[in-house]
RNA sequence: GAGCCGUUAGCUCAGAGGUAGAGCCCCUGCCUUUUAAGCAGGUUGUCGCGGGUUCGAUCCCCGCACGGCUCACCA
C-alpha cells in the first residue's frame, strides 16, 4: 500500500490499482433506480419483501469495521448510509473497497433497504461499483472549510462543505425565477441588449474598456442596459425587461462586486408612482413565494415588507435628520455652510445635486430599516429622468432602502429629446471639468427619442442586494458564486502537484 | 486608496528569544449494526517572503506579499 504521505499521491496509487484490476475509475454512466431522497422515502418498515434499490453518490463519511463497513453517500437530494458486509459483497469486492475507496469518491451500489438498530434507513449493499475516483480529499469533516478565500475561490467545496452556502445559492435561483415569472404574469417581456455597448451610459460610473479586433473599435463593458431598453420602448415594445450583469470599474467591498446582477424594467404609458407600486407588490411577492413570508429578519432587524411602504420626499427626510431643509439653501456655498454648522462636510462635492445626495447618505440612509421609497431628486444627478412639473431643479425619481441598503432607483423616464440633449450636454461638461462618472453624450439615443418615445416608467434593482435581504447576508460576496479576487496567477495551486502527474 | 487584525502539519488551532506541539485527517494492525465508531502503533513542517538586531529569530524590529474586517467611492 501507500508508501506516501501525499493524499493525492496516495489516491493517485489506487487509480493506478483499479486500473491494474481493469476496473474503470470513470465510468460513462450511473444508472440508478432511485435519487437517495426517493430511496429514503421508498423504505416501508411494513413491507413483506425488502425493497430494492440502486444509489449513487459522493462518498461523504467511512467506518470501516474489520468485515463490515458503514459508509454515507450524498447526491444533490440529501445522504443515505450504506452497509457493506464482506458475506454479501464478497471477499473481493469487499477488499477492493476497503483498499481503494477514499473519501470524496462517487460510487454506485446496490441493495434492499433496512433499518439500523439505532433505527437509520440503511442500503444492505449486495453490490458496488466506482463512479469517479477523486484524487484530492475533501474539506474537513469537523470544521468544514472556514478559510473564506478558499471557499470564494474553490466554490464547489464550500457548497460540498457547507450547508448554508448550498441554500443560499439556491435561494437565489428561486428569487430570479419568481421575479421572472411575476413579471411574465403581468406582461412583461425579457429581452436581451448589448453587453458591449460603443457608448456606455444609463448610471453614473466607470466603465470596464475593451476592444474589438476585427473591427479596431472601442467597446464599453455596459454599466446599464437603459438606454438600449428604452429603445425598445420607442419601438413599440411596451413591457420590457432585462436581468443581466453589469460591469463597472470601481472599488470592491462586501457590498460592492465589478459584475452586478441587475434587473431593468420599462413600461410605458406610466409613471414613477406606478413603478413604486409595482416595485413594493414585486417585492413582497418574491418573498412570499420564496420565503413563505413577506416578513424579513435582516441582521437582527424585522423588516416588513407587505405594502404599502413609507413615502418620503428627499427634502423632507433630510430636514427631518439633519434639520436643513435643502428648499432654502438652493445654492452650493448656502448648502456647504448650513452642513458645516452641523459638523457636516460637503466641501468636496461638485454640485448643489450631488451636495444634497452626500447629505442624504450621511445623515438618512442607514436609518432607513423599513422598506422607504425617497422621492424627488436634484436634477443635476438624474440626467436621464423627467422634471418634476412646477420644480424644474428636481426630477419625479425615487430610491428604495431596506435594512440601510440602497436596492434600487427609478423614475418618470425623460422623454423630451430637447431637454435630453441638454442634460447630456452638462453631463460631457462635467466630465470636462473632472467628473470621471459623468455620462456621455449619445446622439443614438437621441434620435431614437427623437422618433417619438411615449412617457414611461422605468426601474432597476440589484438582484444581489435582494438576495443579501432575502438571506440575511452582509457581505455580497456570500450571494455571489465566483465572486472577483485578485488574480493568483493560476499556479498557486499547481505548487502542491506531484511531477509526475500522469496527463493523458 | 487609508486603518486594524491575521499568515505555524492536509484541516482547525496552541506555543516560547535556545531550533516546534495538540486534535482531526492520512498510513499500518485488530474489529461483521457503526454513525465525530473504537483500540494499538506510525508519518508529516524552508513556522507567508526579504532584510535587520542577536552567540542564536518561527518569536523582537523594518519592508513586502496575500487574506479578512472597517472606512472612503459606488448599486
Amino acid at each position: 500500500m501507500p508508501e506516501t504521505n501525499d493524499r493525492r499521491e496516495q489516491r493517485l496509487e489506487k487509480l493506478g490499482r483499479l486500473h491494474e484490476l481493469g476496473i474503470d475509475p470513470y465510468p460513462p454512466r450511473a444508472e440508478h433506480s432511485h435519487t437517495v431522497a426517493q430511496a429514503l422515502a421508498a423504505f416501508d418498515a411494513n413491507a413483506s419483501q425488502p425493497t430494492q434499490v440502486t444509489v449513487v453518490g459522493r462518498l461523504v463519511s467511512l467506518r470501516v469495521m474489520g468485515g463490515s463497513t458503514f459508509c454515507h453517500i450524498a447526491d444533490g437530494t440529501g445522504r443515505i448510509q450504506l452497509y457493506l458486509r464482506r458475506d454479501a459483497v464478497g471477499q473481493e469486492d469487499y477488499e477492493n473497497f476497503r483498499r481503494l475507496i477514499d473519501l470524496g469518491d462517487h460510487v454506485w451500489a446496490t441493495g434492499t433497504l433496512f433499518q439500523t438498530r439505532s433505527g437509520e434507513i440503511t442500503v444492505n449493499t449486495s453490490a458496488w461499483r466506482m463512479l469517479s475516483k477523486a484524487l484530492r480529499p475533501l474539506p474537513d469533516k469537523w470544521h468544514g472549510l472556514r478559510d473564506v478565500e478558499m471557499r470564494y475561490r474553490q466554490r464547489y467545496l464550500d457548497l460540498i462543505a457547507n450547508p448554508t452556502a448550498r441554500d443560499i445559492f439556491i435561494t437565489r435561483s428561486k428569487i430570479v425565477s419568481a421575479i421572472r415569472h411575476t413579471l411574465d404574469g403581468w406582461g412583461f417581456m425579457e429581452v436581451e441588449t448589448p453587453v458591449l455597448q460603443p457608448i456606455y451610459g444609463g448610471a453614473a460610473a466607470r466603465p470596464f474598456t475593451t476592444h474589438h479586433n476585427a473591427l479596431d473599435q472601442t467597446f464599453y463593458l455596459r454599466i446599464a442596459d437603459e438606454l438600449y431598453l428604452k429603445r425598445l420602448i420607442v419601438g413599440g415594445l411596451d413591457r420590457v425587461y432585462e436581468i443581466g450583469h453589469n460591469f463597472r470599474n470601481e472599488g470592491i467591498s462586501t457590498h460592492h462586486n465589478p459584475e452586478f446582477t441587475v434587473v431593468e424594467l420599462y413600461q410605458a404609458y406610466a409613471d414613477y408612482e406606478v413603478i413604486m407600486r409595482l416595485v413594493e407588490t414585486l417585492y413582497s411577492t418574491v418573498a412570499r413565494t420564496v420565503l413563505g413570508t413577506e416578513t424579513l429578519s435582516y441582521q437582527g432587524q424585522e423588516i416588513q415588507l407587505t405594502p404599502p411602504w413609507r413615502r418620503v420626499t428627499m427634502r423632507d427626510a433630510i430636514l427631518e435628520a439633519s434639520g436643513i431643509d435643502i428648499e432654502l439653501v438652493r445654492t452650493l456655498p448656502e448648502l456647504c455652510t448650513a452642513a458645516e454648522s452641523r459638523g457636516l462636510s460637503l466641501a468636496s462635492q461638485p454640485n448643489w445635486g450631488k451636495a444634497v445626495e452626500k447629505l442624504f447618505e450621511l445623515t438618512v440612509e442607514p436609518s432607513l430599516v423599513q422598506p422607504t421609497f425617497v422621492i424627488d431628486y436634484p436634477v443635476d444627478i438624474s440626467p436621464l429622468a423627467k422634471k418634476k412639473p412646477g420644480a424644474p431643479h428636481l426630477v419625479e425619481r425615487f430610491e428604495f432602502f431596506i435594512g440601510g441598503l440602497e436596492c434600487g432607483n427609478a423614475f418618470t423616464e425623460l422623454n423630451d429629446p430637447i431637454d435630453q440633449r441638454e442634460r447630456f450636454a452638462a453631463q460631457v461638461a462635467a466630465g470636462a471639468q473632472g467628473d470621471s462618472e459623468a455620462h456621455p453624450m449619445d446622439e443614438d439615443y437621441i434620435a431614437a427619442m427623437e422618433h417619438g418615445m411615449p412617457p414611461t416608467g422605468g426601474l432597476g434593482f440589484g438582484i444581489d442586494r435582494m438576495v443579501m435581504l432575502y438571506t440575511d447576508q452582509v457581505s455580497i460576496r456570500e450571494v455571489i458564486l465566483f465572486p472577483a479576487l485578485r488574480d493568483r496567477g493560476g499556479d498557486w495551486q499547481e505548487a502542491e502537484d506531484s511531477p509526475q502527474e500522469p496527463r493523458s
